[in-house]
DNA sequence: CATGAATGAGCTTTCATTCAT
DNA sequence: CATGAATGAAAGCTCATTCAT
């Protein structure tokens, strides 16, 4: 009868759930099975459920640290008031850069939240979360004078989330697309929608 | 010798496209079954392959649909060049409005072109074929005039393209937005975008 | 209500058994499906029931044909009694030059007569004939001295038979023999049967 | 920690495909089912998968086995060369007496062959070994004068398996036929073929 | 005579989950 | 902690057969 170590517990847990994420990822959320999580994992089918009670489990845990990742990346910015516009520019952008196998898995999320209630509640209390971070973040650029102040914090954020939601459909949609091309118009894009100002390319607001 | 109406077939065919549509808006493609199908439709399992030959050929036709009606819509649009960047403008923030069942499909849709080529093909060639649609429409814009002669015609349409699908996933992340605040975000976000002209609050871009 | 033309209608059964004949050969009677054969046969699965009351009733039937052929083939022989060893061996070895596409038909149709009464009962009554033809003939070569006059006609048709259907085996089990090689030895070993005599090489018995 | 002895494993095995034996030698391959053979073991559906990945899985196993039975029938024979061919006849009328249920199974399984090109290369593979061994016999019969040194060992073993083979097929084709009458007539003749001398019949050559 | 729409049982296979060891 | 044997429901799909037209 020997006492679990609680931290080898919790890395178990996590190479599951990174097991999991690729398989996912790989086959969507209905396609994944337990037996290849397994197989990903090097465990037994058994054992995995001493780590979660369920496939849903899985799934859920997923999800959270999925949009926990998201979060951390927000919460890690701290720009200067002034660039702030740019900054928020380049994190969109950036979406179309990450190689981040995990791309795909963002939308099947989405659209299995869309009938699982529980997803959807993770999904929207992490989706409020962002807003706030980055309506934070738009709120001291108004203060600072480089966000229209006009634009309300919160929905300004929603919308730039989506943006980011809508820029990983492209890559399915458009895999052919160069993705620089892309990421500067992008720029341009969210550039003017902050500042409301006249002729905001990339180069004239960064030297601004 | 009495061979049957080919209209009749049609129309079966569609309606258990449309029972079809209904149950994965609902289950999701893989969790959607056919007895399922079958059901709503309110044929036998064994009749549908008389119009369909596996499910995949389901999901095939109903992703041609889905998009193809996305096309006619825009096929459909054909503004005063003045006009333009407002009613691109209105159709993006309109996505918001449509209280089409089939919302969580386009999602569900793209998610699995990330994993089945054969829909990827079919996605990729209707995204074109609507980036064409929208990049002749911004070009008219521009020679009248009243769009950014700088932006490429064929990526701000994929921008736009992107974001009506981050928006579909927003209704999911944060249901309980109010959809007119954000559509009038939407819509200067758009104007903005377009005309890379100062202020560009709705009201004053159509007096203009 | 025009009095149906027998002669056509036998026409078309016979081209539907044909049809079938074709599909159960390469797919084995249970891997044959009536709608292969309708389409092999160009006409409507209800349409071919008009002419068979069941896929059972088909393969019945065309147990029937295919070795109502063969006794048309033995009975077609009519011998000098003198050389009935030799045309024997000849029926015998011929069965590998045959190039009947109905060959693994046979085969197929005496596993299926293993576990179905009614095909079973097809099969023995034709058996049966076979077997008093080719005893009518050893009787005859018996009779002539010719055959060896300890055998006895009954079981030594059975053996031949036996012989011919193991042949169609073979050409499954050992598809690259060279069957004039194998024709060579069949017809030594059925002389050297019938005759019962030392040294019936072909070349030698058919000179005495 | 624990692995599960593997010899359990292939015990339980060979029990599903004892079970599939007899379901398919009652049924047919096609006419066979998984769930039949499940009751027949006594497992669960799924369960069988965890030991044989399809049915032709299945059925090519057993086709292995049926035929490495043969060959260790063939190779557990050692006779005085004075002696083969005694022994050989015997063997080949063996076949009538075993009252081995897989009878049917054999022909059934030179039919799938016929269209099963895995299952055709399998027996294949079986036929030639069991062609070896049984023209060894024959080289080692010739070099001891006791069979006909002008045959080709190679062509005659295949002969006599050809008649193993068709000799099943006559117990479904005759069978109500005297199996002891026929037993000796096919003594007969394999030591007539084999030797190639006059009067062998089984009683002057067993003394001789 | 002829069609093909329609049925529904049954097929092989997969999979989340449980449990004895 | 760890295994993998075992379950059984449900999946996608096929097919012989019937029937209105």
């Amino acid at each position: 009868m020997r006492t679990v170590d609680p931290v080898k517990h919790e890395e178990k847990r996590q190479a599951i759930l990174a097991a999991a994420s690729r398989c996912f990822a790989r086959d969507g959320f209905r396609g994944g099975s337990i037996s290849t999580i397994c197989a990903e994992a090097g465990i037994s089918p058994g054992h995995l459920y001493h780590y979660f009670e369920s496939k849903e489990a899985i799934i859920r845990a997923m999800a959270e640290a999925y949009m926990g990742g998201a979060i951390d990346h927000f919460t890690g910015l701290a720009p200067e008031p002034k660039a702030i516009a740019s900054v928020l520019a380049g994190v969109v952008s950036d979406t179309l850069r990450r190689d981040d196998s995990g791309q795909p898995l963002l939308l099947e999320l989405v659209a299995e939240a869309a009938r699982n209630s529980e997803l959807a509640q993770v999904m929207q209390d992490h989706s409020r979360a962002l807003r706030g971070l980055i309506g934070d973040l738009l709120s001291a650029g108004q203060a600072a004078g480089r966000i229209d102040p006009q634009l309300d914090p919160d929905l300004a954020a929603s919308i730039l989330l989506s943006l980011i939601d809508g820029l990983r459909a492209m890559t399915i949609r458009s895999p052919n697309s160069d993705l620089d091309d892309i990421r500067a118009v992008v720029d341009t894009l969210v550039k003017r929608f902050l500042t409301g100002h006249a002729n905001c390319r990339s180069d004239e607001v960064t030297q601004g």
